[in-house]
DNA sequence: TCCTCCATGTAAAAGGTTACATGATTTG
DNA sequence: CAAATCATGTAACCTTTTACATGGAGGA
């Protein structure tokens, strides 16, 4: 379980930007760019549950008593989930996240407005454009011995072949990324100003 | 379970390009742009016996007799799990797929080859590059309404919010997807005559 | 009154992750 | 012969998915 599951971490990061229900991140992960995860009370109420279990939410019941019926709840962030959020944003850009946690990396930089000062974001920046222009170059590097091995083996033909073009569009995909970041981070050095 | 786990699917893709054992199968995870898969032994072995008991891949085993300890197994795709994974393969692009599957949609366009004639995959193109383009001018519609509301919040400034400096990676992403895809699609086009 | 939305809950099943384990074969 | 690699297996745990369920509030 080395790494908390991003469904926590955007729960979390939510709650970082107000108070609210479990009804509202429901609605927010059914209709915004957050629409991958899914908005099914299974997923969500639980999740809820375990991340207020460990003191990093706390809820304001409407309830009065247990046989109260069911009352909307607004979780708000505990000291304790600020630390847990910040330390979650605060991490160096590794390779391998770069490599297996793309998303992730991205839901970090969603939730570090108001979370952590502007000088973190920055070096973020710096980090996520270096290691994925490297990540990019790499697998450059792969694709053209790739179409290398093909048009040897189909020798005359232009080589077609639907997994090296899947293959490229998501190197097109990382190479505009980092164009991105590059601009973004400028963009906000410039700003800090 | 309405939808197949896209693990197995790609399973299925991969022993459909080359019979191999399921060593084999964990190394090209392991190694190729395949690698957001686990390549752990716990989800690999476990889902070639669900495709196994599916009839959609055989076996040939190395073994004598049960006792015998553990071979390589060979696997290679049966009638049936051909026609399985061209079903898969041979489906629409729907506004829900590239909303909620994108990499399920990359990864049937990376395994179309060999297994589904060439104008599906064209067609397939046409309506990934429609679908995707309509979906990154509704975000952009959403983008510069967020954009408006956090300059009317804030006035004065220059709105630098990374939530919505997030969701414009996410959109130029998709805007470089679309350029590829018709970039490919004509290329296929013009190579099939 | 009926329908829709608000608001939460639970249980079963399936799938993936992690960790550990076994034994053969190849290589230095 | 020791170490690395080949090759598969299993079990515990956790999370997610799916489906079903409860009940209040507000509007047509």
């Amino acid at each position: 379980m080395r790494s908390r599951s991003t469904l926590e971490m955007a729960l979390l990061g939510l709650v970082a930007q107000k108070p609210q229900s479990g009804y509202d991140l429901r609605k927010t992960f059914a209709t915004t760019a957050l629409r991958h995860y899914s908005d099914s009370p299974g997923s969500i109420y639980p999740a809820l549950r375990r991340i207020e279990a460990r003191g990093w939410i706390e809820s304001t019941t409407g309830k009065t008593s247990p046989a109260d019926p069911r009352r909307r709840q607004d979780y708000r962030l505990t000291d304790a989930g600020k630390k847990t959020l910040i330390a979650w944003l605060d991490q160096p850009v590794s390779a391998e996240d770069m490599r297996m946690r793309q998303t992730e990396l991205m839901l970090r930089f969603a939730f570090m407005d108001g979370n952590v000062p502007r000088s973190i974001t920055i070096q973020f920046l710096g980090q996520f454009a270096r290691e994925l222009a490297l990540y990019a170059a790499e697998s450059r590097t792969k694709w053209q011995q790739m179409r290398d091995l093909i048009a040897k083996a189909m020798p005359g033909r232009v080589p077609i072949h639907t997994g090296l073009l899947a293959f490229e569009a998501g190197i097109e995909g990382m190479e505009t990324q980092v164009s991105w970041a590059r601009r973004v981070r400028a963009q906000l050095m410039e700003d800090a100003q």
